[in-house]
Formats: C-alpha cells, structure tokens, sequence
RNA sequence: GUCCCUAUCGUCUAGCCUGGCCCAGGACACCGCCCUUUCACGGCGGCGACGGGGGUUCGAAUCCCCCUGGGGACGCCA
C-alpha cells in the first residue's frame, strides 16, 4: 500500500458522462498501479439538482466499466456540519466574512464589470463592514493578501501561476446555510488525506482558490493533475448533440465495456504506437507524463473499431450471455433454438457491436424465416427447384452435419447439378436465413443442424415464384 | 472583454524535455488490390500533418519570441 491517495467525485446531477468516466478511469488506474486508495466521494452539495437516480447511475457505470473504489461512496450532503463548523473557524479567525450583498446587486455589478471589459469579480462591498444587519447573508473567503500570486505544478501541465488580483472573494456559504464547492472540495480531500487529485481541465481556475483555502485551513496541499477536456467533432465540448454522451448509453448500444475503456483511456493518453490495452495492461503502464495536454476529439469510429475488436477475440461463452438480453429486446425466445456459443462464434467476426450481433442472429431463432425482398426475387426462383430438391436429397443422407462432413455432400451436389459452389449457396443461404449475407455457409447449416435446414429448404421450395 | 490552458495527417497520437537517425511513424476513417460461397475478417498498398511569421543554430517538428486558431474559467453549479 502506497501513499497515493485519489479520488474521483461526480456531483449527482445526471448519468456518468465519458468525460467524467475517463476521469475516473485515469484515477483507478494510478491508483492500482501505485497501491494507493481511490475514494470515491459524492458531490450533493446542491440539494435542489442532486438525485439518487443519479448516483445510482453513476454506481452502475462504474461498476460496468470495472472501476471498483476502496472508499466510500461518502456523501457531502451527509457532512454539512463539518462544513458549518469549518466556516466558523474562517469566520472566527477574520479569513472569511458575511456579505449581505444581494444576487440581483452581484448581478447588476457583474455585468457592468463585463461591458466596461473588466474582469468581473466581486468589489468587496461588504469586506470591511463591521455591523451585522438582520438580512441574508453569504460567507465570503476573504482572499489573502500576503503574496500576490499563486503557483502549482500540474502534474500534466506543468508549472501554472495565478496572478491573486485575478481572483475575489469567493463565496463558500449560501444564504441557506450550505456551502459551496470550492470549500467542501477542499475540506473533503484534505479530511480524506487526498494527495493527488485528478480531474478535469475545467478546474485549472479553481485551483489556486482552493490552494488559498488549503493554507486558510491549515491543510497540506495536494498535488493536481489537470486532464484535457473531451470535445466533439465540432470541437465543442461534448454533449448530446454530439450523440451518446452517457457511458451507460453504450452498454446499451452494444458495447462491451472494455471497448470503451481501451477508447477512453487512449484519448488522451498514449503508449508508443499501442492501441490495445486490457486492464491489466494499463494499470501496468498508464502514466500521467503520457497524458496529452490539449483536449481530444471523441471519435466514435475508433470506439466501434475497438468494439468490434473486443468481440472479435472474446471468449465466447462471455459474449453469449451477453448477447441473451440484446435477443430478448428483439422478442426472441433464446431457448428455442441453438445453442448460443455456436451462435456467437459464427458471428464474431461480422459484428461491431452486440445489438448488430442480435440482429445478424435472429435468424437462427426464428420459427418462419422472412425473406428479403430482393433476394427472394434473386434466389427464390422456380428454376431453382431442381437445385432444391438434389440439396434436400443430398442433405438428408449427410451423416456428418458438420464442415468436414457436409463438404463431402456438396461434392456430390456440385456435381450432380453441375453448378459451381457460389451458384448453390447463396440460393440455400436465402432459404436459411432469409438474406444473402449471412456467416459461412457451412456454420449456418451446423449449426441450425439438420431438421431445421430441411424444414427451412422445404418451406423455401413452397415460396418459389 | 479578462485570465488560464493548448497547437503534428479529417480524428486519436509517436517524435519535442536530451536539436541532425523525420522529405515525420502508428491507429481509426477513406480509397485501391488480394483472399473469398455471401457479408465480414484478414493481408498488401495508397491518400493524408509539423497553423503563420520572426529569431537561435552548420542544422529545428524539436529551443526562444510574436501572431493566429482552438478549448476552459470568470455562478449563492460542480
């Protein structure tokens, strides 16, 4: 067990998005790597947007993506007297102070701010004050004066220094009573001994506030890893118009989960000329010098390649449980048909994804195959019943129903029809599985064996036309 | 507007720190050929980038400066 201490803290305001889950990712890595503690922290701070379906959500995708934390899930909204307690002692040591400026007077103040083009930061009306008015009132951190600069090294980006009068007084209590980000993130990490933070690009600029915080609390300060943010083909940053924005979305889309986590982590992150990464591969070599420093694009091509490489080389068995659901969705009733591992391995190859899996099997299960169109008209011909009548013959004294066997039946058909191999099969392939793409001609009939290949030749004889 | 970050093929990136091995490598996508019973897989090949301008240097994708582009932040959201 190491030192490090991570974290990952989403705040429960919708489903895991891939930002926020390659965050996490990059997070649970170092931390397996190192030995170290990923804890994971909900943040419900804003009680009006958190919700438990999010945090369900959340919990779900981790648990899909193989992201398992050592701590927690703790709840920020379960520690608001901690934070009442530490606002008092900013208070009572004069780092912190009421204001009683009202949101519509920041507002009106912010805005002129802007359009005399002049950093619109709060003026510090009610720094000095010395009365206390029965009004609302917000607690401000009163920014230090005795530097006028801070500096951090991000682990990513390097050394990064903010000038203090680019900064204000920054609220860290509501009107009502519940503090605000910037001082729970502070007071959290450091309660939870957090010594490297991790999180997104979006944060840069909160983070020497919170360092002010840090040293206003008397707590050691952590170091920062800045991740670049995720962008859109548009290069804006990644929403819905961009398409599938939500991890769990592609589960249901028909991704496997270590797709998505090969893609995630190599946005942003590389390893000499390696594309594919397991787990175990990245817990090995992931490494924070190796994380890019500008924001990527999301390209779900590449994800799909990867996809489709998963279910290439995945263990059958896996893929077959997986796929039953997918099935189902389709109204299929998996037990009334073959068996699913020979299903899967006829379609591993041809299948991107496992909805595209379902589809391309539902063949197999069907009690009456739907003929495409085109190929019934192609395929489904009156001349071919001669072709029919000789494939039943000859399939009917097959023994051997499997490759080596059936080859040895259309030797015998191909001669005795004197057709070439592609002349019998794609006629045969329409009748089987209704279209004229379908996995080898062989698997196909292996595996709907030889009852349902006859029954299906039959029916197609009666469809000719 | 101000501040922060950033900049290699369309996209993800290697190379940059420790200049020459780079007329820039890999992957996705795209195109072509091959394989082939269909669809795919696979194999081979092609297209395709150092944002611009100044320096420094015998030599710069690599170091420095400026410009430009892109992203982020500027909330009683996180």
């Amino acid at each position: 067990m190491s030192d490090l201490r991570v974290r990952f803290a989403p705040s429960p305001t919708g489903y895991l998005h891939i930002g926020g889950a390659r965050t996490a990712l990059f997070n649970y890595l170092l931390s397996r790597q190192q030995q170290g503690t990923f804890v994971l922290r909900i943040e419900d701070t804003d009680v009006e947007r958190s919700t438990q379906e999010s945090v369900d959500a959340i919990l779900q995708a981790m648990d899909w993506l193989g992201l398992a934390c050592d701590e927690g899930p703790f709840y920020q909204s379960d520690r608001f007297d901690l934070y009442r307690q530490k606002v008092q002692q900013l208070v009572d040591e004069g780092k912190a102070y009421r204001c009683y400026c009202t949101p519509e007077e920041l507002d009106a103040k912010r805005e002129a701010a802007m359009q005399e083009g002049r950093k619109p930061k709060y003026d510090g009306t009610c720094r000095h004050r010395t009365d206390q008015p029965d009004a609302p009132y917000v607690v401000r951190f009163k920014l230090p004066t005795d530097r006028d600069e801070t500096t951090f090294n991000d682990r990513i980006k390097g050394p990064i220094t903010f000038r203090h009068d680019e900064l204000d007084d920054l609220i860290i209590q509501r009107t009502d009573g519940t503090p605000t980000y910037n001082l729970v993130v502070v007071i959290d990490d450091a309660e939870m001994g957090i010594t490297l933070v991790i999180r997104g690009d979006d944060h840069v600029n909160n983070t020497p506030r919170q360092i002010l915080l840090y040293e206003a609390l008397g707590c050691s300060v952590p170091e920062f890893a800045h991740v670049p943010m995720i962008l859109g083909a548009d290069k804006k940053r990644l929403s819905k118009r961009h398409g599938a924005t939500s991890v769990m979305a592609y589960q249901e889309m028909g991704y496997l989960p270590e797709a998505m986590v090969n893609y995630l982590v190599r946005l942003g992150w590389s390893c000499g000329d390696e594309e594919i990464f397991s787990m175990d591969d990245l817990i090995e070599k992931f490494s924070l010098e190796n994380v890019g420093r500008a924001a990527g694009v999301f390209n779900p091509e590449k994800l799909l390649w990867l996809n489709s490489h998963y279910i290439k080389t995945g263990d059958a068995e896996r893929l077959a449980r997986l796929l039953v659901p997918f099935l189902e969705a389709k109204g299929i009733n998996v037990n009334n048909g073959p068996d699913m591992v020979p299903v899967v391995k006829t379609l591993q190859e041809r299948a991107a994804t496992m909805v595209e899996m379902a589809d391309s099997a539902a063949f197999y299960f069907a009690d009456t195959i739907d003929y495409e169109e085109k190929a019934k008209a192609k395929f489904l011909t009156v001349d071919q019943k001669d072709l029919f009548t000789i494939l039943i013959d000859e399939l009917q004294k097959c023994e051997r129903f499997d490759e080596a066997g059936l080859e040895v039946a259309f030797a015998t058909i191909m001669e005795k029809t004197e057709l070439k191999f592609g002349k019998i099969a794609q006629p045969l392939r329409v009748a089987l599985t209704g279209g004229t793409a379908s996995p080898s001609i062989y698997h196909v009939l292996e595996v709907l064996g030889k009852d349902v290949v006859l029954q299906r030749i039959e029916r197609a004889v009666t469809a000719l036309a």
